[in-house]
DNA sequence: GTAGGGTTAG
């Protein structure tokens, strides 16, 4: 039993070996050896009379997330006379995340008679912020100032860190303001607590005030730091921090490039994250997984795939976090292929599927066009261990795909089965309708909001703005938008956003109805100067109504901000790869054939009724090069690919950034009845399922 | 002999 080196000779006295053990304790680094230690020390009755060996194999196990085991020897080891090894019993529950256990070990602490101390609050104030626990917390800190250890630092720490987790961010700030003496890490904690507060605006202002005390940034600052200039999204900023990790010592390791790559990523800085990510060359799975999540929130799903390739190649291994990031990537791209794919790899390496990764793969099969798959793993979780977010994945699956009435049924199941619906819900059975052009229904929805007691959001008067502009009710949506203003004077987020104008303007682009849209054209531009979107809507309304002079006067306004209508472009997947095709896509080899098959197909669809929708050309140009601009729309060209490559019997499946034009939906329902195919296609808003000369959007989007 | 602040995903 008694291995080589655990062995002491007869002679050694109690403190030599005390010593001895403690060494061995201190360097162990498998649970399987400390055990072995811990039961020498149980059989030879060593631990029962050394507090400072019992403490030491206390804390090893809860290392190892083992504090049930630290209690065994908390037990079994003389602990009446001094807090010392409660203490050490409190530390271990709350430093391994077992915070309900650790108050419950405070309370028979303090049954027991022990006094708690300058040590035993911060532990004890931990897991109440672990717990989400603000009225104990609160009981703790009458407690503190009662027994007088008020103005100890550490203790004053840990109560803004308790305020702070438990959202009481006020509460935090008064702890921090009285504090006679600051230490750079309550400093630390207080820009911490408004960081995760998502203010960074303060976490900021606040740091300032530090440096000004005299103060400078270590490596912990230095995280927090770079994530609350993330928030911001300050490419300038962002900078700065780089340059003040570069020039100290002890900022090379791996929390500090996480935190700068990720900051970087945040800023849209694409380039500056991926010079620090080759830079990095230990790189452990969070400096994988924010490079990933970099391209994925920059709209680079494709690099995301790619470098997930690499990341399987290296010695990290993807864990869920990572498999999160990629089935988003993928519901991006929209590919059935990899869907499938990338859900083998998850189910093969066995990687950890809480109900999050679960709803976000259903997520993604339906974000692929694959509706069944996503049904049937909904089936197979039980009713129980179902989430708010599962039911709206479904709803939004079905009201993506132009089912709007399966979605209704779901969302009165859902409610049936005493599930509180939330606001994601509501936008997604609101939007639903708004497909499915159910109106009375959509309404009915939106007034259930108030019965539910969700807060209504800009986004859901958007929906409802859609849902009636869709419909031609404009001058009702119109009157949704002056009623959220007149509402607004007492509730200030509802001001009407871009998104309800938005709606609005799409719907006037519909009806053609130039006037309104002028009005939300001009509250748009307003509001979001830079979004190139709105422009091209109002000038394609202009264009409707031949109103080329204000075309002009938007394309030079544009022109002057220096704004770029976004590049179209459509995805189609062959073979298993994905080929891109952009709006006005250069002729070359590949795409020669390609733009012929495309011309080839113009020509048939005309013979079956086909007249060119010219509204949808920016450009003031003769009428006969318009028609030829059209052939260029990146979706065309990817439906003549598919035309040329997917074999007859198989579905055309594309996939588009933008929202899919109304010319090239008139081709794409003739082109499924001329040639007997079925297309879908999903553009940034919907699916489109063309089949037969129809599509499921009933010409509704 | 015991303590405190940090990064990724949604």
């Amino acid at each position: 039993m008694f291995r080589r080196g655990l062995n002491i000779s007869k002679n050694t006295n109690g403190f030599e070996i005390e010593s001895h053990y403690d060494r061995i304790l201190q360097s162990c680094t498998s649970l399987a050896f400390l055990s072995q230690v811990h039961s020498i020390l149980t059989t030879t009755g060593i631990i029962k009379h050394s507090v400072h060996l019992g403490a030491r194999v206390i804390i090893k196990y809860s290392d190892f997330l083992h504090p049930q085991r630290a209690r065994f020897v908390f037990d079994a080891t003389d602990h009446e006379s001094s807090s010392f090894l409660w203490n050490t019993m409190l530390r271990a529950y709350a430093n391994s995340g077992f915070s309900s256990e650790a108050l419950d070990f405070y309370s028979l602490m303090r049954k027991t008679g022990i006094l708690p101390n300058n040590y035993t609050f911060p532990f004890a104030l931990k897991s109440c912020a672990a717990n989400l626990f603000p009225t104990y917390g609160k009981l703790l800190h009458s407690e503190i100032i009662r027994t007088g250890f008020g103005s100890d630092v550490y203790v004053e720490a840990a109560l803004i860190d308790m305020y702070a987790g438990c959202e009481f961010i006020e509460d935090a700030r008064k702890v921090f303001d009285k504090m006679s003496k600051r230490d750079l890490v309550c400093w630390t904690s207080m820009i911490t607590a408004y960081e995760q507060a998502e203010r960074p605006e303060t976490a900021l202002f606040l740091l300032n005030q530090m440096q000004q005390e005299g103060f400078s940034l270590d490596w912990v600052t230095t995280v927090t730091v770079a994530s609350a200039i993330g928030q911001l999204g300050d490419g300038m900023k962002a900078q700065a921090v780089h340059g003040y990790a570069i020039r100290h010592a002890g900022f090379q390791d791996l929390p500090v490039v996480n935190s700068l790559l990720s900051m970087y990523s945040k800023c849209g800085e694409v380039e500056k994250a991926e010079i620090i990510f080759d830079q990095t060359k230990q790189r452990n799975t969070i400096t994988w997984n924010s490079m990933l999540t970099c391209y994925t929130q920059n709209g680079l799903a494709s690099e995301a795939l790619d470098l997930f390739e690499q990341m399987k190649k290296s010695d990290i291994n993807p864990n869920h976090v990572t498999s999160l990031i990629i089935v988003s990537a993928c519901s991006y791209l929209g590919s059935q292929h990899l869907a499938t794919k990338i859900h083998n790899f998850i189910k093969i390496n066995k990687i950890e599927t809480n109900l999050t990764l679960q709803n976000a793969i259903m997520d993604m099969y339906a974000k692929c066009g694959d509706l069944e798959t996503s049904l049937r793993m909904f089936q197979e979780v039980p009713l129980s261990q179902l989430d708010v977010s599962s039911w709206n994945t479904l709803i939004s699956g079905y009201g993506t795909h132009g089912h709007g009435k399966k979605a209704l049924e779901i969302f009165n199941k859902m409610i049936n089965h005493n599930f509180h619906p939330n606001h994601v819900t509501f936008t997604s059975i609101l939007s639903a309708c708004s497909h499915s052009g159910l109106i009375e229904e959509g309404k009915k929805c939106f007034s259930q909001m108030e019965t539910f007691n969700v807060t209504k959001e800009p986004k859901h008067y958007a929906c409802m703005v859609d849902m009636l502009g869709r419909g031609g009710l404009l001058n009702e949506a119109h009157e949704i938008i002056k009623n959220m203003s007149l509402q607004s004077q007492s509730q200030s987020h509802l001001q009407p956003n871009d998104e309800v104008w938005g709606a609005l303007l799409l719907a006037c682009k519909i009806y053609g109805n130039a006037t309104l849209g002028k009005v939300c054209a001009d509250n748009l531009l307003h509001l979001k100067p830079q979004h190139t979107g709105y422009y091209v809507l109002m000038s394609n309304i202009h264009a409707t109504s031949r109103n080329w002079q204000e075309v002009g006067k938007l394309r030079e306004d544009m022109k002057t901000k220096g704004l770029k209508k976004p590049a179209g472009l459509s995805l189609i997947e062959f073979n298993g790869n994905l080929h891109g095709f952009h709006t006005g896509e250069e002729l070359n080899s590949f795409t020669k054939a390609v733009y012929e098959k495309v011309a080839k197909m113009v020509v048939d669809v005309k013979m079956a009724g086909y007249v060119p929708d010219l509204s949808c050309v920016f450009h003031d140009v003769e009428e006969e090069d318009k028609e030829g601009m059209l052939e260029y729309h990146g979706e065309k060209l990817a439906l003549g690919f598919g035309l040329m490559n997917v074999d007859v019997g198989l579905v055309i499946r594309i996939t588009k950034n933008l929202r899919v034009c109304s010319d090239c939906h008139s081709v794409f329902k003739l082109v499924s009845c001329v040639y007997k195919r079925k297309i879908i296609v999903r553009d940034v808003n919907r699916f489109h399922h063309f089949e037969e000369g129809c599509c499921s959007c009933n010409d509704y989007w």
